[in-house]
DNA sequence: CTGAATATGATAATCGATTGACATACCATT
DNA sequence: AATGGTATGTCAATCGATTATCATATTCAG
């Protein structure tokens, strides 16, 4: 594959001129541009990204770690990851750590080992201690860490009150609220705090049941759902802390003759991309991704320039009323 | 950050000895691999990639071009990817083209420029001409490309007289096909026409309608089922090309009172994440993708060594039965 | 006409690792 | 004692770009 040396040879230019004309640095003539243009497209040259980031000691990539791609909140969030990091001329790593926590642990270190600009650590479960010493920034997206430089959240609470306030309009009145059970404190278990203090507030003491969670699923949907049933059948309104959660339990209430949203109304957490169509469509809280993944993007690259960041940022949520509350 | 130098010196070895010890090459003693390997840890050395990159002339990247990550069957297909990279040592450069053919072509030269090992194409729209002098191996999954140098897709059409086949065995007798358009010629054309083919054989002629896709997606999903529902009430079975537009049908049937599986039954394609869980669940054609994903990495690594592979592998589907045709 | 601004060339160092050539040991065998 | 395998050191080139320095040449304004 051709160098800058061949470019510069076929331009009849400086390696030194052409090297200005690339990074657009210092004099160079209009003419100067023109030549090394039609040498570059000539040569079909495509400047070698590895020599560059080696010289300029970073390159222009961006770890992302997330431990499930496939599932649909995460696919989202890669999604506007992406498109934040295309936008400010970063490319990504992607890097799926399963929830393992030596995975997790490894892909950190790839992450150095091909120095990227920054690390976006989504969820997860890295243990403090061990990435104290990283040294490249790392931003959290939804997840509590000390050793991180800055990280990225929804309001939870709010979105909790939201949907309390939404089911108590909608005349529910024995509320329920169905959480995953994570093994670390993490920023989402405020949804189900949101939730109870709003319900509270109207003197309603809401259900609580914890499901226990693999990789951000239901270990055991059919049995989970067996199991709370009664309690299921007793409300007439319900919170699941994602919406993943929420179309499981759509599917448990078909089976069961439970009919949504006449007999249980169901509102969601995420707003993914299904649940704008499954059947019926679902009621939840929307966490602004875009605007979130585009923010991580920016601190990653503001950090690596030795810039300060603000520590920590919440994003508000939004109530989408569908079909499952109508 | 240290380099393989600091390594040395702190080792009290050569230079050269270390990146013996680092690529496992020529005569090392145990006890250089332990002076070595406790130096590492002290100093807490990664090797930098963009260097070793540059020196090989190629990165253990692999570039992936998708056009929707958000999509559910891409982000399978990403997972299994990633998954399938990791275990050949290989790590992911996601791209999303977007469907947008400059944004395409832009990150096939970006993979150039990243002197990745080789670039996974899914789908997507790439003309052929454009990108004839890549001297990247290129492996397509799901996607006929001339200028590619080995293709993966799964048995489209044999997927397409399954479904036929399952609808018919069900008792089904007034056939439906309603599949997406894409702008060129794909595999996946081929689920209709074996899905037409078994029809013909049984003695039924299937009905047939074509649903404007915009990326993978209905471009107006109310206005296509709302002029196509007469034609959806004739009918007792219906064969759609993925389960995007299934799910989407489902809840179209729903709001018109039609019953699934009792007046309607539905087969789709893909298998994605959420088909096992809707209401109802979805029976559909799976297609092998880790397998599939396996193979395009394998093969990328195989076209990078100059080895020869084949240009086209072609996986078996299953069908997978589930509430939406019981 | 002179000095400043503009434009480019030539050259070399640098980023951090790989690799080969060559030299030099220390062991075992035979 | 000679031979050959094992283990390592030294040194230098290389990968492809960036960047700084110094020199040179042109142009233009005052």
């Amino acid at each position: 594959m051709a160098t800058i040396k061949d470019v510069a040879r076929e331009a009849g230019l400086a390696v030194g001129t052409v090297s200005r004309v690339l990074n657009n640095r210092g004099y160079i003539s209009e003419s100067a541009r023109v030549k090394v243009r039609e040498a570059m497209d000539k040569l079909d040259y495509q400047p070698n990204e590895m020599a560059r980031s080696l010289q300029k000691k970073h390159s222009n990539m961006i770890g992302v770690i997330v431990p499930r791609i496939e599932h649909p909140y995460f696919a989202k969030l890669i999604s506007c990851l992406e498109e934040a990091a295309y936008e400010q001329g970063n490319r990504l790593l992607l890097l799926n750590s399963k929830g393992i926590r030596d995975r997790e642990h490894e892909y950190m270190e790839l992450c150095r080992r091909n120095r990227v600009q920054g690390i976006i650590l989504c969820n997860g479960n890295l243990d403090l201690e061990r990435s104290g010493d990283i040294n490249i920034p790392v931003v959290t997206i939804e997840r509590k860490m000390e050793g991180g430089d800055a990280s990225i959240e929804c309001n939870n609470f709010e979105g909790g009150v939201l949907a309390a306030e939404h089911l108590i309009e909608k005349g529910c009145r024995r509320l329920l609220h169905i959480r995953g059970l994570a093994d670390i404190n993490m920023p989402a278990d405020q949804r189900g705090e949101g939730f109870e203090t709003a319900c509270l507030q109207h003197g309603i003491k809401p259900e609580i049941i914890h499901a226990p969670l693999l990789e951000y699923q239901l270990e055991n949907p059919e049995d989970f759902f067996k199991n709370s049933m009664d309690r299921i059948k007793e409300s007439d309104g319900v919170f699941l802390s994602d919406d993943l959660l929420a179309v499981r339990l759509m599917h448990a209430c078909w089976t069961a003759g439970i009919r949504i949203p006449e007999d249980l109304k169901v509102v969601g957490f995420d707003d993914v991309h299904f649940s704008s169509y499954v059947t019926p469509s679902l009621t939840t809280i929307r966490q602004p991704l875009r605007e979130m993944a585009g923010e991580a993007i920016r601190l990653a690259g503001l950090l690596n320039r030795k810039e300060p960041v603000p520590k920590n940022t919440v994003f508000p949520v939004k109530l989408i009323a569908r079909e499952s509350s109508s």
